[in-house]
RNA sequence: CGAGAUGGUCGGGCGGUUGCGUGCUUUUGCACGAGGAAAGUCCGAGUACCGCAGAACAGAAUGCCGGCUAACUACCGGUGGAGGCGACUCCAAGGAAAGUGCAACAGAAAUAAUCCGCCUUGAAAACAAGGUAAGGGUGGAAAGGCGAGGUAAGGGCUCACCGCCGAUGCGGCAACGCGUCGGGCUAUGUAAACCCCAUUCGGUACAAGAUUGCGCGGGAAUAACGGGUUGUUCGCCCUCCCGACAGUGUCGCUUGAACGUAUCGGCAACGCUACGUCUUAGAUAGAUAACCGCCGAAUACAGAACUCGGCUUACAGACCAUACUCGGUAA
RNA sequence: CGAGGUAUAGCGCAGUUUGGUAGCGCGCUUGGUUCGGGACCAAGAGGCCGUGAGUUCGAAUCUCGCUACCUCGA
């Protein structure tokens, strides 16, 4: 689980990201990322996925899986849960989003650490 | 043995590795960390702020009786009605002689009556006048029901039983029940149609609201002194007061009409007393995850957002209780 | 977190106030008209009125509970 200080909080900084940010997506997945000092990464499930359960365990396992990749570069990011997300398995969303962090370049710096 | 009825409980447990939130330590670490419905937001309160001399109207809600409760449309017990062979279950259950509205189609006629029929009279028949609601037919509903007497034919016209209305006796706190006497009986249904009667209700909801600092807006003071900014001047900021609440932080935020056990009172809901429990979720883009082992049927519905009391709805599977009910078989 | 609205034929809507027959436009089918098509004319099909109960003789309509979608306030 990503600590407090790498959440992304405000809601003021979602927008931030959605109007500046650049925008990768998946069938599953939709990442919007803007360079930034610091790493902040916020997680999105709208109400379309599910109810109550089903959304809070999609975020539960979407914020495993970005911490486990955790040596980041130093962007803001936003993972929006798209409507497919809700039936993939564990495995199949680390596919996934591994994937897609790698073609946004976040997971760069990891390879030279 | 089978089929039921009612009430209730659980709805995972143990362990390992890597992680998250809160509290305590403030390095390590330790403790605790979603539900029976947390849901829907349908009722009732606490609490906060606003409003308010008092009262009434309007509007809304409730509607057999008694109890219980902080309160309630909830809950408990009873009465009456409906359903079931039964255990038992269900019921928004006041008033239709206060008034208004509506009752399609069918039917002669729908709140008002003679279409057919029956009977009498005129003149036997056709036909006419009159009597008649027992029979036919229509309808959800047709002027109390049913039987007997009576009658020209009929009709509570008279009588028995049942129903209704009025009076009254007994039982019950009461709803009401069981009787007695009288009236022959005059007015169908619908109030989850308007309405009448009785009772209750000020509004907004914790994103309420409170508050320190920062920030914001306005003003004051100084053109005096000091400090910062630039080499200097001007300008700006640092000072003080007031305001507004949109942002941010903190509080509200978890110990509460609390829960559990036992005695006593009560048919029960519930209450009294005693003992025990409490860091035992208090987050704020919002904490329970990932991988695995064992037990194993572990698979459902489902995630706290100020807090309680209820209601409603969703739900795999497992289990318990009863001098419970019905049927079958055996003794 | 709170407040409201809508659901009727393939599509868009009436009808719900005041309960008894479910209708309009477009589209669809068949026939006519035309040398043929369109337009036009005539006829027809297509609805358990979102869902489950209740009140009533009778419910799209009244009452209550669910479901889905939409809007608004903070």
């Amino acid at each position: 689980m990503l600590k407090k200080i790498y959440r992304l909080t405000k809601h003021g900084s979602f927008g931030f990201v959605y109007r500046k940010g650049e925008n990768k997506a998946s069938a599953a997945f939709s990442l919007f990322y803007v360079k930034s000092t610091s790493l902040k990464v916020g997680f999105s499930v709208s109400n379309k996925l599910g109810k109550a359960t089903a959304r809070n365990k999609l975020k539960r396992r979407m914020r495993a899986i970005v911490m486990h990749m955790m040596p980041l570069s130093k962007y803001q990011i936003v993972v929006v849960a798209r409507t497919p997300a809700a039936g993939l398995t564990y495995a199949d969303m680390q596919k996934d989003l591994k994937l897609l962090f790698a073609r946004a370049g976040i997971l760069n710096e990891k390879k030279e650490a």
